[in-house]
Parts: structure tokens; C-alpha cells; sequence
RNA sequence: GCGGGUGUAGCGUAGUGGUUAACGCGUCUGGUUGUGGCCCAGAAGACCGUGGGUUCAAAUCCCACCACUCGCCCCA
């Protein structure tokens, strides 16, 4: 019989992966509290429709290939959630959130799922953490979330951190610009690679993010967006660079930052960091205006991003970042089995009711001593407390501290005092 | 969906045709009666990814498959 192997793509959290986390978990929800986000826990579940929609063009792809589907019934299916901001924003619908002081500030932390090949820092099922401003089309709003993200890193030691910045357009400006760049495109086909000519047909904006060699030259002399967008997106793109500069926050101007999806409007960014395999970003993030209508709700702005936590993992890893060891218990009691086990187990409750990390050593009939102070070593106890036949007797206990220290017979009800 | 790389104990590796597959780390036990680290000794732990083929003989050569991994596609 063959052993059962973890399902492809997902990722088991050692603990000692895991101190990497509760680094990343605690500096994010204490940035999010410092910037008055609150926090909102969304079903891993939704209707499937959520996610069809306003997609667009890259619905079929998604829902065919890249989503964890389920039947609920003959003509219900649900879909494991593959990003949060559909999510986000059915929920300040379906919440009324409309109705809330203006505008709302959520973060979550979770699980996503995508249904596709392996990759470094990309898992079937991965975590990310989100923030969203919703209801709140003020660049500055903008500024709040992308420098939330920026400041987690650096609080993190990220180093070699840059903001990516873009404007995607609106539906006012962005189909003319697409024309025009399709039209370029299509006057240097001789110049493309096959991929690219596909990319034309299917997503022309895909082309200016094309990893193919040769591809600098040509789209440094394409239209770029920014040149080609309505008033009311260059003010906003104007505003926000006023911003961050009024902020002293540098950043790229990156006319090959795309997002494939309709509903993006106006605000394009990333970080990027050095490393993790083909993946510089460390985060990604938007405004999209247009995905409350698609999804069958009120016009509603909204801006935010989201940035995976294995993949922040990965980095941390890679600069050589150490988050300590999360604490465990100083104290071991140790003792001989029969009436000390007895009584061991009583003084390890006691202690842990006194609030006092305290571990039991486990001997289920005998066990040596030299055995239960080399437990003690390997995990880091500072103190053990010897409970043997003669201890027991005296209503005493040996307490022996491993740094050196001499050890001294205690009373069982000073030990706590003692102790502490 | 396409392409590259890799599969030998929990982990990292050696072994590239010939007895019971080796080493380091880790785990466990012991080094007199009840005391850690260092050291020493011992033990457990591997159908050499799976299946087929070649051969007197395969971890080793050949084929297929699978898994893992990196990249492409895509990236909400």
C-alpha cells in the first residue's frame, strides 16, 4: 500500500516555517490597526457567478481551468475562493456597507485557492493578506493602501523595495488606447514572437508585459497609456504622484504594468523585491472602479491590494531574515513513574495554572534520568524539577537549573513562589 | 496545456553492472544505584519513485509512467 502523499500544490506549515508567519500575521494586523483598517473574515465558499463575472475576456481560462468548483446542487455550484476582492466587495453590498460612515477599510487574512502548475511562491492554495478601501475614489486613498503594503515589508527587512506604478485608464479612455497600441502592434508583426501575435487577438495588453528578447526596444516607441488618458484619470494618476512625492515615497513609472482584467480602472502598482525565483513581486494592487456594477451592485469605487504570504515567506528566507523562535515552556518536571508520575502531573497543572510554561516528561513505566535531562536540553528548558521517591516523601521537589546553577530541594507548595 | 531538472532511511548525500546498499545530521537506548550539553558505544530506520525490458547479475543500462521541482502559458 502506498503511503498518502500531501495533494499537489499545497504546502504543509512546519513549525518552524511557521514563526516566519506569525511575524508577517502580526505586523500586518498591527499596520492595518495603525492605518484604522478593520478586520473581516470572508466564506472560503462563494456562488461561482461571483467569480465569472466582470472577468470578461479571461472569464473562459479562469473558470474552466484555474478554479476548485464544486456542486451544490443540479444548477448551483460553488467555487473556492481564487482572490478576495469579489468577495470584499459582494459583502460590502450584500452588508450595506453604503450605509456605513464612508469610506469602509477592511483587511482579512486567508486562503485562496488557483488550480494551477506549480511554481516558486505560487501554490494551489496560498494566503494572502488584503486591504481594501471601498467606497472612496480620493487618490489619496490609494496612497493609504500602497503605502501600507510598502511599510509591511520594510518593517519586515525586506531590502531593495520598489513601487511599480501604472494607470490602466477607465472605459472612457482605455478602449482608444487599446486601439492604438493594437494598431502599433499590428504595424511590427514581423517583430513578434508567435506568442505575441496570439496575445494580440486575445488580450493586447498582455503584450506589453511579454517576456520575449527584443521586446524593450520595441515598446519603448509603443503609445503608453499614461500619454493617452481622459482628464479625468490624469488627474487622478497626477494627484497620486503628487502623493507620494509629497511623501518622499519613490517610485517607477512602469508603462509595461498591466492588469487583464475590465473591472481595473485608473491605479496600477506592485512592489518589487529582489529574488524569489521568476516573481519580483511581492504584492499587487488597484483601483477597480468598475467591479461593483459587474457584479450586479451599485457603482461603488474601491482600491487595495493583496500580497501572498508564502511568497513573503520565500523572501524573508531568501534575505536571510530570522524571525526568534516562538517561546515554549522553561520548565520540565521529571520524575520515576508509579506514585511520582502522579504527583508530577499534579505539580505540572499547578504550575501551568500559575502561568508558568511547564513540560511533563512522559515514562510510562521507567525511565532514566540521564533520558529525561537530555529531553530537557534539546528543548531549551531552563529548569527542571526532579520529583523521585525520597522528594515525594519530604512533600519536596529538587529544582535543578541547567545553567550551571547548584540545584536545592524546595517545599512543593514554595515552588510556584519559587519559580516565579 | 508545453518544456528543463531531480527522484537512494526523517533530512543532506555517497555508491554509475558484481557478496548482507555506505556516510553525516537527526531519533532512540546505554556508558552501574536518580542528573543535560561534549565524548564513546549500540539500535531502529531504505521493497534505491513505480512498472516493464536487457543481462548469469541492475540503485547503476534502456523504455514507459508517476511524483517533486523550476520555467513557459495564465496570473483575478
Amino acid at each position: 500500500m502506498t503511503t498518502i502523499q500531501r495533494a499537489k500544490g499545497m504546502q504543509d506549515v512546519l513549525p518552524d516555517d511557521r514563526r516566519y508567519w506569525d511575524l508577517i500575521i502580526n505586523q500586518a494586523t498591527e499596520l492595518a490597526r495603525l492605518y484604522g483598517f478593520q478586520r473581516i473574515d470572508l466564506p472560503i465558499l462563494e456562488y461561482t457567478e461571483l467569480y465569472e463575472r466582470g472577468v470578461g475576456n479571461a472569464s473562459d481560462f479562469f473558470v474552466q481551468k484555474e478554479m476548485y468548483t464544486l456542486e451544490e446542487s443540479e444548477d448551483v455550484t460553488l467555487t473556492m475562493r481564487p482572490e478576495f476582492t469579489a468577495g470584499f466587495m459582494r459583502a460590502y453590498i450584500q452588508n450595506g456597507m453604503s450605509s456605513w460612515p464612508q469610506p469602509v477599510k477592511l483587511y482579512t487574512i486567508g486562503p485562496a485557492f488557483r488550480r494551477e502548475r506549480q511554481q516558486a511562491g505560487r501554490y494551489r492554495q496560498h494566503s494572502q493578506f488584503n486591504c481594501e478601501i471601498l467606497g472612496e475614489t480620493d487618490p489619496a486613498a490609494d496612497v493609504e493602501v500602497m503605502m501600507l503594503a510598502m511599510n509591511l515589508y520594510r518593517a519586515l527587512g525586506y531590502k531593495g523595495l520598489t513601487f511599480q506604478l501604472n494607470s490602466t485608464g477607465c472605459p472612457t479612455c482605455k478602449p482608444a488606447y487599446v486601439e492604438k497600441l493594437t494598431a502599433y502592434l499590428e504595424k511590427h508583426l514581423d517583430k513578434l514572437a508567435d506568442i505575441d501575435k496570439e496575445r494580440i487577438q486575445r488580450n493586447p495588453l498582455r503584450v506589453l508585459d511579454s517576456k520575449e528578447p527584443g521586446m524593450d526596444a520595441l515598446l519603448a516607441d509603443a503609445p503608453h497609456i499614461v500619454d493617452h488618458l481622459c482628464d479625468d484619470c490624469e488627474t487622478h494618476f497626477a494627484d497620486l504622484r503628487g502623493l507620494l512625492d509629497g511623501l518622499d515615497q519613490s517610485y517607477s513609472i512602469n508603462f509595461r504594468l498591466v492588469r487583464g482584467i475590465d473591472y481595473y480602472t485608473k491605479t496600477v502598482f506592485e512592489v518589487w523585491a529582489e529574488g524569489i525565483g521568476a516573481q519580483a513581486a511581492v504584492c499587487g494592487g488597484g483601483r477597480y472602479d468598475g467591479l461593483a456594477e459587474d457584479i450586479g451592485g451599485p457603482a461603488t469605487p474601491g482600491v487595495g491590494f493583496g500580497s501572498g504570504i508564502e511568497r513573503i515567506v520565500l523572501g524573508m528566507q531568501e534575505a536571510g531574515i530570522e524571525p526568534p523562535a516562538p517561546e515554549q515552556p522553561t520548565v520540565l518536571v521529571a520524575h520515576f513513574g508509579g506514585a511520582t508520575k502522579e504527583a508530577a502531573v499534579l505539580l505540572t497543572f499547578q504550575l501551568r495554572a500559575a502561568g508558568i510554561g511547564t513540560r511533563l516528561a512522559f515514562a510510562r513505566d521507567r525511565r532514566s534520568m540521564k533520558s529525561q535531562m537530555r529531553e530537557a536540553n534539546k528543548h531549551a528548558i531552563q529548569t527542571v524539577l526532579i520529583l523521585g521517591d525520597s522528594e515525594l516523601e519530604q512533600q519536596s521537589v529538587v529544582v535543578r537549573p541547567l545553567d550551571g546553577g547548584e540545584q536545592q530541594l524546595i517545599k512543593l507548595n514554595d515552588v510556584v513562589a519559587f519559580l516565579k
